[in-house]
DNA sequence: CCGCTACGGGG
DNA sequence: GGGTACGTAGCGG
């Protein structure tokens, strides 16, 4: 029983099937209410264009009964490609797959001169013609009718594009798994679920009485029921962190072994992992599957403070709260000891956490798919590049421009190797530690003088100035690129500068909007989510030119556009140097030494000096900073740590501190820099340092501090290199000990006089520690990284004797080293 | 100094 | 629709 329909839905996923070899595009959507819908349109084609050479008529179709593809319609159509017209033949095809094969069957004709469009996926090219942009409400009218899974299925007949902005309400589920390795098997142990609305879960193997908690004898059924709550929960989202890296695949792997079927998709599909660039991404037919930690890494990670992306450093600054502290090990133990609360209160918080974070990411991510224009599914995994491409192809397509093909492999290659050009100045910091110190950066920089300058490819030294220069030299000059030849036309707008300028006049329209708003409330943070959206597209849009993967790709915008940079940061600097200390800047921003009281008055001053849409604002004045110069001398790293007012500490350019560095290790250059910047000394941090050798030297630290983990990648005979962490494995399997391929091995260096991984034993299996290598290898170089800016250097830390002691053992080790590969290999 | 191997997130 | 991630560092040889 079909109805006719016509209802208001926001369109929050999109792909297609095929029916009788033809596809069907179906739109996830949510009405108003919250009701899910889904449209489906049998009327859609795919297609792609190609261009004849000069002269030469191209054929309607293939040869047929050579297994080659009719079109359905062949006609020609009038586009442009970088501005200039052109004719090409658009060939409209049935089925999405048929796309690549005729394409290669039609390049192969002597009349073909270039194809176009062939690469744009087929749901992504339905959503572009039709101008349906994620998040966005439509206006649907069709036939409808309820399915099997309770929703409303309407075949679409005609959309209309309806102005509101708000959000329909999303059912949000997140979930955490836990794992423990045993018997050489990695276990799901925990899986904790929460939601946004009132749901909350955990399955347990094992037995612990708790509230919301299901208890279960095996995993079998542990893995069936988490099965059933996704399979019975109606939620649309759903979000975890690194579970398209780690969760899912080890749940399929798992579900495997007992053949359970993952049936959790819309009709039961089973989902699949598709690749979405590096990512392989888990996709669940009906339903958003998030991994936050993507988003992460991707876009969100350049604006945070730490450069360590767990979930917990990541929601201690996005939502102010991280996990508790707790070591693994610990956590791992009292699971075998059988208290299960433990690791059960660990999951559930993680869970938690997770929701809190994509409480504040989802939005985010729902305004970039606005922006750009692609589902969240998708748009959550993009990187900037990818997000500016597809916010141009969208354009593309409104304005009746081709868009340019993606580079082959051998292009990019070229484009690597041979684009080279200056980037940002970088005024050379003057090293150590300052007080009082003022930062200002450029609003926008390069956005404003893509937009000031009209930089894009097809405006390049364009003719219509050129016939200009004779007449008005003047005009020509305005808009030459600083120590360049080149110019950019100032008659026409260009297609890039056009979309910038959009993007940056919405924004301003938003903050205006947002200044009459009561600060924190929902249309506030929506609308800051908004601007913040468009801003990131904004700033990305310069790389994209130099981005070796770009369609726009153009190394001459790229770099007039730093030309322009490097001239109005050094303008802005000299400006500043006239009667102060200017202790760093880079690309669009700079460190001055002033107090809060000047900082206003020194704002106003400079950006009088500049033109209109360039303009410089106060970041913040900084009670202490500390710049560190990198080994290499001459180029200046970004390396630095901040300290405001109240205290706050903003690190940046140090080394991600990894897993493979000590826990000791670690905490030693937090608290270096950390007592820096709070004492504004560098001989309390450098004692702390003596100190905490002190105490390694006698033998006084908990192994656990010292564990270094390492994970093996391959097969343990297949490694050709015996590094400590193969080592460690190798000798606790010949103790008995069950170590599974891909396990991450936890190890410390115990002493003796052999090498390194000679005496690397796995923790459980380590009853001692060499002193000499924590000090000298681990905690030394770590706190040097930040102390030799002060003059400290490894002498200062070891007596004399000790070196010569440590060079002595280093060539003692040198000299086993041929024995133990005798050893050990055969 | 080069080449191999690993890091990231998750547990 | 699909390709190879990527940029950096420690340590062995």
């Amino acid at each position: 029983m079909t109805n006719p329909v016509t209802l208001e839905v926001c369109i929050i996923g999109s792909d297609y099937i095929l029916e009788d070899g033809k596809p069907v595009v179906r739109l996830w959507g949510k009405t108003s209410k919250g009701e899910t819908v889904l449209l489906l349109d049998r009327k859609f084609r795919p297609y792609f264009y190609v261009e004849p050479k000069p002269g030469f008529e191209i054929i309607k179709a293939l040869p047929e009964g050579q297994g080659w593809i009719v079109p359905e319609k062949v006609e020609t159509v009038e586009k442009r490609l970088y501005g200039k017209p052109k004719s090409v033949i658009k060939f409209v095809l049935t089925s999405p797959s048929d796309v690549p094969k005729f394409k290669i069957g039609i390049e192969r004709l002597e009349s073909v001169k270039a194809t176009y469009e062939y690469n744009i996926a087929y749901y992504k090219r339905y959503l572009i013609d039709k101008g349906i942009i994620p998040l966005n409400w439509i206006l649907v009218s069709g036939e409808g009718q309820n399915s099997l899974e309770g929703g409303l299925v309407v075949e679409l007949e005609s959309i209309e594009h309806l102005p509101q902005t708000d959000y329909p309400k999303i059912r949000m589920l997140t979930f955490d798994t836990e794992v423990v390795e045993k018997d050489g098997e990695r276990w799901v142990v925990v899986i904790s679920f929460n939601s946004n609305y009132g749901f909350r879960r955990t399955l347990v193997l094992g037995y612990v009485e708790k509230k919301n908690v299901e208890c279960f004898d095996d995993e079998n059924s542990l893995l069936h029921r988490f099965i059933g709550v996704l399979k019975t929960e109606k939620f649309d989202i759903l979000c975890g962190y690194n579970t398209d890296g780690f969760d899912f695949p080890l749940i399929v792997e798992r579900a495997n072994k007992y053949n359970i079927k993952l049936d959790i998709g819309f009709e039961g599909k089973e989902p699949v992992f598709v690749m979405k660039g590096s990512i392989s991404s888990f996709s669940i037919t009906g339903k958003i599957h998030i991994d936050l930690y993507n988003f992460v890494e991707n876009i969100v990670s350049n604006t945070l403070a730490t450069e360590v992306l767990s979930l917990d450093r990541v929601s201690r600054e996005l939502v102010g709260e991280g996990k508790k502290r707790v070591e693994w090990v610990e956590l791992k133990n009292s699971w075998e000891r059988g208290e299960k609360e433990r690791l059960v209160e660990y999951c559930e918080k993680d869970a938690e956490l997770t929701l809190k974070l994509a409480n504040v990411l989802v939005p985010q991510i729902f305004e970039l798919s606005r922006v750009s224009g692609q589902i969240p599914f998708d748009t959550s995994r993009m990187s900037y590049s990818q997000l500016v491409e597809w916010l141009f192809i969208r354009k593309s397509y409104e304005v009746g421009e081709l868009v340019p093909n993606r580079p082959g492999f051998e292009e990019i290659r070229v484009r690597q190797l041979t684009q080279s050009y200056q980037g940002g100045y970088v005024h050379t910091p003057k090293n150590g530690l300052h007080h009082d110190v003022a930062l200002f950066d450029f609003r926008s920089l390069y956005p404003s003088i893509i937009i000031a300058h009209n930089i894009s490819p097809e405006t390049l030294n364009c003719g219509c100035c050129s016939t200009l220069e004779d007449r008005n030299v003047i005009s020509k000059d305005k808009n030459k690129v600083p120590e360049e030849t080149y110019y950019f036309c100032i008659n026409h707008k260009g297609f890039i500068p056009e979309i910038i300028e959009g993007l940056l006049r919405k924004r301003t329209e938003i903050q205006q909007e947002i200044k009459t708003l009561e600060n924190g409330s929902v249309k506030y943070k929506d609308l800051n989510n908004r601007q913040y959206a468009i801003k990131i597209l904004a700033n990305a849009s310069y790389g994209y030119y130099g981005y070796p993967g770009s369609r726009w790709f153009s190394t001459i915008c790229a770099k007039s556009i730093t030309a322009w940079g490097r001239y109005y940061i050094k303008k802005v600097i000299d400006f500043a140097e006239r009667d102060r200390e200017v202790i760093y800047g880079d690309t669009d921003s700079l460190f001055v030494k002033m107090g809060s009281g000047e900082s206003i008055s020194f704002i106003e001053e400079v950006n009088k000096t500049l033109p209109e849409g360039l303009k410089l604002e106060l970041r913040g004045i900084y009670k202490s900073c500390l710049f560190v110069l990198s080994k290499k001398g001459t180029a200046a790293k970004k390396r630095y740590a901040l300290i405001d007012k109240e205290g706050n500490i903003i690190i940046r350019g140090f080394e991600k501190v990894r897993r493979d560095w000590s826990k000791i290790a670690r905490d030693a250059q937090e608290k270096v820099l950390v007592s820096i910047l709070m004492d504004a000394d560098h001989k309390a941090a450098f004692e702390e340092v003596k100190n905490l050798i002190e105490k390694v030297g006698q033998g006084k630290i908990d192994l656990k501090d010292l564990v270094i983990y390492t994970q093996l990648t391959k097969p343990l005979e297949s490694y050709e290199q015996l590094t400590p962490h193969v080592m460690a494995a190798k000798k606790a399997i010949a103790k008995g000990v069950k170590i599974s391929e891909g396990s991450v091995i936890g190890y410390v260096i115990t002493r003796g006089t052999g090498p390194l991984s000679e005496r690397a034993e796995i923790l459980e299996l380590a009853n001692n520690y060499d002193p000499d290598y924590y000090i000298n290898n681990q905690i030394i170089p770590a706190a040097l990284r930040v102390l030799s800016e002060f003059g400290y250097s490894e002498k200062d830390f070891i007596g004399e004797k000790q070196q010569s002691l440590a060079k002595f053992i280093n060539r003692e080790n040198k000299k086993e080293k041929k024995f133990l590969q005798l050893k050990y290999k055969i």
